[in-house]
DNA sequence: TCCCGTTCTTAATGTACCTTAAGCACTTTT
DNA sequence: AAAAGTGCTTAAGGTACATTAAGAACGGGA
């Protein structure tokens, strides 16, 4: 099993010795994801975490109207669950799916438990990680509040290049809160002002 | 100075010992904030945290035509910050105010890695801080994008019932992406159809 | 290879919410 | 106590977005 990529994500915040290296590697599990494969569904409940090796999920939420809108996406290289699930115990309230055929490590809750207590470091990791996503949160909060719908798409082609490869225009839109429909106007609006 | 509250609020999630508490008290600073009195403005850098003792503090964002975005309200027991400015280094994107007169425990940024390293159980709890959070303000993603401006203020009548003695109607407006004006009405519909 | 489903686009119509403005109640300043 | 500011309400008119619908282009499955 290659951990490289996993272990140097780790090494951005923590440094490992060996011993801890193996008891951190001997709690993931390693899973295959088939494209537009589910693995996680809203109302069960979300007992692991996933660090995306190769591949794309997408985190999304169903509303009583049955519209998707997407939560997030998670490319190489990113940590995905229902936190939510995951930190109260609670159903999920997201659907988890993959957009391409990923490959995923996973990492259960109680695992996580017993290697905070076996390798505190990890609280230290975790920590951080938690840190930047409420960061990143919180900044879309005030980006949905305080921007209009072409402001909110200028800003996620900026900031998130690489999705745009990977990621259909109706599920970009669902994340920025708007139709598909109203992107599309708003993409041939911009194609006509930049040229 | 009274310790109690803020000691009581860290044992929710980790044990200290006599040591490790005078440890951490001899890092915090009290400081009385005065209604309407800034502690941090948008620009500058936040370099601590505060946990509120009494009073009730706001955070908000000005956009490009200067209105007023609320990004959380801290009331007893509440840390604040400016998040990404603490985090990243980079300058606040925020203002915070009180909006009572207010007490709060500061804690410096250099303080508080010097407590991770004297003290690693802080990581955990500081951990838990940031993954609640992080559930908080991607729930309020999801909210904003999937509800109505009704349904939003009749959700956050419900989970911050305490807010709604403290804080302004025109502050929550903009806490709920709406103007005061709409709020307004919605309240105005919502007791006629409720008689 | 054709077909079927899905995505993207364009356009007409509809609506949730904003803007502006005015009046009243309340609080703060002078 | 008057004056000036601020918050809440109501209403008319305006706009950014949604909805519906239909056709073109692409991609996956038999």
């Amino acid at each position: 099993m290659d951990y490289s990529a996993i272990l140097k994500n780790i090494a951005k915040h923590i440094t490992l010795d060996e011993k801890e290296t193996n008891c951190f590697t001997s709690l993931l599990s390693y899973r295959e994801v088939k494209k537009k494969e589910n693995i996680l569904q809203e109302g069960q409940l979300c007992r692991n975490i996933s660090y995306v090796h190769s591949g794309v999920l997408r985190a999304y939420y169903l509303d009583k109207e049955c519209n998707e809108n997407s939560i997030m996406f998670a490319i190489n290289d990113w940590w995905i669950t229902d936190i939510y699930s995951f930190t109260t115990g609670n159903p999920a309230v997201m659907h988890i799916d993959a957009l391409e055929n990923s490959g995923v490590f996973q990492l259960q809750k109680d695992d996580l438990e017993s290697l905070f207590g076996q390798v505190p470091k990890f609280e230290r990791f975790f920590r951080i990680i938690m840190q930047n996503s409420y960061v990143r949160e919180q900044l879309r909060s005030i980006q949905n509040i305080s921007l209009s719908a072409e402001e909110r798409y200028l800003n996620f082609t900026q900031k998130y290049p690489d999705f745009m490869q990977r990621v259909s225009q109706k599920q970009i839109a669902s994340y920025l809160g708007m139709t598909p429909e109203f992107l599309s106007v708003i993409r041939s609006k911009l194609r006509k002002t930049g040229e």
